[in-house]
RNA sequence: GGGCACGUAGCUCAACUGGCAGAGCAGGGGACUCUUAAUCCUCAGGUUGCAGGUUCGACUCCUGCCGUGCUCACCA
């Protein structure tokens, strides 16, 4: 039989040298049009089958070769072929479903002359079903004595090498099918992302909590500081943005009676990507009203280890070369942790200092003096009244994250932040330069924020004004006058308390992956040049 | 955006100090009716990411570009 390269040339070949891969397409092509002319459909539109291929391995993974050989039951199962090895006359292939295999064993006496031509043009990958009853091999395996073939789909190109997987990190990322096909961890971790997603909302249904789903385009960005994405509606000529978060939506909610609502669903942010960072990622939000952040850290402590437990079925994971123990929480304030986790005895901060604007600036030229090439924090201007400049609050904010949050390996609440950083929370009652706000640090990794939701329209309506100052400043990323957000509250909001979790960090730690791209199946990459649009 | 690395056959990887681009798997042909990374014989498969430069000679050295990874900055 000569090559189907050479009694099939390719058509556009146009005196250039056809590619290898196009060679092969051609082999399948050529190898399908085959399989048609021998009257089996290219492309049947189903196959019903008695078993899947994990409810065949429940069943008789147990039984004896005597045991199947006494009930000789016929089954139908289908699957994708994963191994392929000829014997002449006969052969055995492994069909796949998800992790489940089973083998079969196709003989020319037992599927004809027809069946056997068939099974000699199937390739790996082809999606196949068969009918034949079970039996074990010499060799012990549980396998189906083929006595019909049939194609269901074929593979036009050639997967990835079983052996040592997909490697390519680019490839695994643009074309995530074949990563799941070949990389039995990544499939895996994507079933765990599931899990932990299904358990969050369980434990939130199951105290009361309705889920909404709230505008992802936006007159307004807002509900977080950061650059958001724009776009354009055609019809109504607006430009519209990608939502950075769905705060202000779900606290209208809650104005409307909704007492307990949460979202799960995307946000955008425009800015850098990193292991920690995908422009667009999953964020759950949940409000309780009647509560204030002092209820939500008890949730998040329950929570936590619930869903962990849930997913994982323990409460310690390992994350990097770090063990994890999600069930224990460690609390401190903002200002205890910058003097608990300040890496020099003689320089420590004393509390008194953090309460002190006037001692921030020297605490932070300290800092810099210490790390004088990266961590470095900028210093704030002297004067008290925030009004643009670079405030106190916000260096203290940044000085926590430098002195702190990689640092922050086991679960740890971080409470009280400066009132500058927080335009949306309550401030405390004795320190109006501080607000009612917690965030969560995991594996070094901002995993939650929390607040007391500020609920008085005219308090927040100088919130808003003080961010509309940054804004003239040239803050890019400074909170949005929104008034109608601003009316809303006017109705009056219950004292409430709302949460953020990042579930794509939350999925990183369940599943031990370094990389917020190991956790998103598509993550956003650079468009690939087709070497066809390059010549244009 | 800055810094550091990487890019070789469909996949996984070699190629010494600059000296003829190679192997395994996958693929084509052949043998084989209990194999399971099947085996045996055989054949084909490459613009070494792209574009320049240095050189008698470049996968290798230099410059630029493209892509990806890590990291820093920004952020969650």
């Amino acid at each position: 039989m000569p090559s189907g390269v050479e009694q099939y040339p390719h058509e556009q070949g146009e005196g250039t040298s056809v590619s290898f891969e196009q060679e092969l397409l051609e082999q399948r092509r050529e190898k399908l049009r085959r399989i048609e002319s021998l009257g089996y459909p290219a492309y049947p539109h189903r196959f019903s089958y008695t078993h899947t291929l994990a409810q065949v391995l429940a069943v008789c993974s147990s039984k004896a070769a005597e045991e199947l050989t006494q009930e000789k039951s016929i089954v139908r199962v289908c699957g994708r072929l994963q191994a392929i090895r000829g014997h002449g006359k006969a052969g055995f292939a492994d069909l796949a479903q998800g992790e489940a295999r089973l083998q079969v064993y196709v003989r020319k006496d037992a599927v004809g002359d027809r069946g056997f031509e068939l099974y000699q043009l199937l390739d790996l990958g082809d999606f196949v079903g068969v009918e034949g009853y079970l039996f074990r091999t010499k060799t012990g395996e549980l396998s189906v004595h083929v006595s019909e073939l049939t194609l269901l789909a074929k593979a036009m190109l050639p997967l990835p090498e079983k052996w040592h997987g997909l490697q390519d990190v680019e490839v695994r990322y643009r074309q995530r099918y074949l990563d799941l096909l070949a990389n039995v961890e990544v499939r895996r971790v994507f079933l765990t992302r599931s899990r932990l997603i299904r358990a969050l909302r369980a434990a939130l249904e199951q105290r009361g909590y309705v889920e909404v789903e709230t505008p992802m385009m936006q007159p307004l960005p807002g509900g977080a500081v950061a650059r958001p994405f724009r776009t354009h509606h055609n019809a109504l000529d607006i430009d519209l943005y990608l939502r950075i978060a769905p705060e202000l939506y779900l606290k209208r909610l809650v104005v409307g009676g909704l007492d307990r609502v949460y979202e799960i669903n995307r946000n955008f942010r425009n800015e850098g990507v990193s292991t920690q960072h995908n422009p667009e990622f999953t964020m759950l939000e949940f409000y309780q009203a009647y509560s204030d952040y002092h209820d939500l850290m008890d949730l998040t402590e329950q929570l936590l280890p619930e869903v962990v437990r849930e997913t994982c079925g323990t409460t310690t994971v390992l994350f990097g070369d770090q063990t994890i123990d999600m069930g224990r929480f460690a609390r401190f304030t903002l200002r205890e942790a910058i003097s608990k986790f300040w890496p020099e005895e003689s320089s420590r901060p004393q509390f008194s200092d953090l309460a002190d604007p006037g001692r921030t600036v020297a605490m932070i030229e300290t800092w810099n003096c210490l790390h004088p090439e990266e961590d470095r924090v900028p210093v704030p201007a002297n004067s008290e009244a925030p009004s643009g400049e670079f405030s106190h609050g916000a260096a203290l904010a940044q000085l926590f994250e430098a002195v702190c949050e990689r640092k922050l390996i086991q679960p740890t609440i971080i409470y009280d932040f400066p009132v500058e950083v927080s335009p949306l929370a309550k401030s405390k009652p004795d320190e109006p330069g501080w607000v009612e706000r917690f965030e969560l640090f995991i594996g070094g990794m901002e995993i939650a924020n929390a607040y007391s939701e500020l609920n008085d329209p005219e308090e927040q309506r100088r919130r808003f004004e003080m961010q509309a100052a940054l804004k003239e400043k040239g803050d890019l990323e400074a909170h949005e006058m929104d008034e109608d957000y601003l009316r809303a509250l006017s109705y009056g909001m219950p004292p409430t308390a709302g949460e953020g979790i990042g579930i794509d960090r939350l999925a990183m730690l369940v599943t031990s992956s370094r990389s917020i791209r190991d956790v998103i199946l598509f993550p956003l990459l650079r468009p690939e040049i087709s070497p066809d649009a390059e010549k244009e």
